[in-house]
DNA sequence: GGTGTGACCAGCT
DNA sequence: AAGCTGGCCACAC
């Protein structure tokens, strides 16, 4: 009723935005996660394609913090430089190795438990 | 205006 | 057991 979506954005992409710039220092989240907290598993893609626009953007988005199932950096290859994912997860405190977060469970966060 | 792709996830064979 | 395909939405040509 009345305005409707009032959930703002109106797109995937600033909702998105929204749940990554949100994330806590020293923690990470994944996509999936990001794309079931705004009711759409199978959209986990579409979470990815906005980190994409986040590089191209203005936006601050720490999509570092951002990473797949596994708590693997697969979109290191995005940044510019396949190093620099790595970096900024390490520079938080979060231990990265072989392109993998150690602890994943321990540094994980759930948008749709910790909101 | 349609087609293809994209930093994923999960289910089926 | 592993590999592949489908599904989701949005953007680029």
């Amino acid at each position: 009723m009345a305005g409707g979506e009032r959930e703002d954005s109106g797109s995937f992409f600033e909702n998105v935005f929204a749940v990554v710039r949100l994330i806590p220092f020293g923690r990470v989240t994944s996509y999936g996660a990001i794309a079931a907290y705004l009711g759409s598993r199978g959209s986990a893609r579409m979470v990815g394609w906005a980190m994409n626009a986040s590089h191209t953007g203005v936006t601050d988005i720490p999509a570092h913090r951002v990473v797949n199932r596994n708590g693997l950096l697969t979109g290191k290859y995005h940044f510019g430089s396949p190093a620099i994912m790595q970096q900024l997860l390490e520079n938080e405190g979060i231990t990265v190795m072989n392109d993998q977060v150690t602890g994943f469970d321990e540094v994980f966060w759930d948008p749709g438990k910790e909101l």
